[in-house]
DNA sequence: ATGGTCGTCTAACGA
């Protein structure tokens, strides 16, 4: 059994003792973390060691930065996506684990429709699209993980109406998704019965998650092989509740043989 | 209460 987590933790030094208390109840075998927000040499390595992890990140000032840990070492780590070499923004890491190709992805917000930002949004899509063809045909298992900053379909907005062509559910954000599906990576949430109204990210402001509005951003997609193996998907909201929580909740994916 | 927050290189910016 193996069980694969991620969590945009809005800045690793903040959060970090959510994270380590969810570590230590939930005992993923890895756990792919987005905007630690923190360098590399200031990374929190001996507290994830403490606890059994193995770390491999990627970070820089003040923005972004991804980091998995692991209860085994990880090989073959990429943390350039290519096509965006000359990108200074730390979004992505890839490791293997056991015989599983895990890629770490903070994809970016977009800021507005048609910005600039949202530019770079579907150009960084269209480098990971074509990392996963490659990967997809490397290893029969694989699985993205992270916050995508999509929201893939109607029934992962809190008010679908209200969102309508704005930013993180846009048609040409949708698409690039859907090319991944097209791949075969599937959303693996939707491979079991959810209840309604399940989301992963509630904006700090308006009272957002107390009210339930919210949107399911982050994702676990698995390849063809991958997702037969795929037995549970969960959204965890607790941490949400917490003093100081991070606006998104881990979501974990569980596979066994 | 129809609301307006956080986090970062404390000052705007990004989400």
């Amino acid at each position: 059994m193996l069980k694969i987590a991620t969590w945009n933790v809005n800045s690793l030094r903040v959060r970090l003792e959510h994270v380590l208390a969810w570590l230590k109840e939930h005992q993923p075998d890895v756990l792919a973390l987005q905007e630690t927000k923190v360098t590399d040499d200031k990374f929190p390595v001996d507290e994830f060691i403490a606890l059994g992890y193995q770390v491999t990140f990627s970070g820089q000032p003040t923005y972004n930065g991804v980091a998995l840990l692991s209860k085994e070492p990880l090989s073959t780590i990429d943390n350039v996506l290519p096509g965006m070499e000359d990108d200074p923004q730390k979004r992505f890491l890839a490791g293997t684990y056991e015989d599983i190709r895990i890629i770490n992805v903070y994809v970016p917000n977009g800021a507005v429709v048609n910005s600039n930002k949202y530019l770079y949004k579907l150009k960084w899509l269209e480098a990971l699209y074509k990392y996963a063809i490659i990967q997809n045909a490397v290893y029969d298992k694989a699985i993205i993980v992270g916050d995508f900053n999509i929201a893939p379909k109607d029934a992962d907005v809190h008010d679908p109406e209200e969102w309508v062509d704005k930013i993180l559910v846009s048609p040409a954000e949708r698409d690039a998704l859907e090319s991944l599906h097209n791949l075969g990576f599937i959303d693996t949430y939707r491979q079991f019965e959810q209840e309604e109204n399940s989301f992963s990210w509630w904006d700090y402001r308006a009272a957002s998650f107390r009210r339930n509005r919210g949107l399911r951003i982050d994702l676990i997609l698995t390849n063809q092989i991958l997702s037969t193996f795929c037995k549970q998907c969960h959204i965890d909201v607790e941490p949400r509740r917490l003093e100081k929580p991070s606006d998104h909740a881990p979501v974990w994916a569980y596979f066994e043989e």
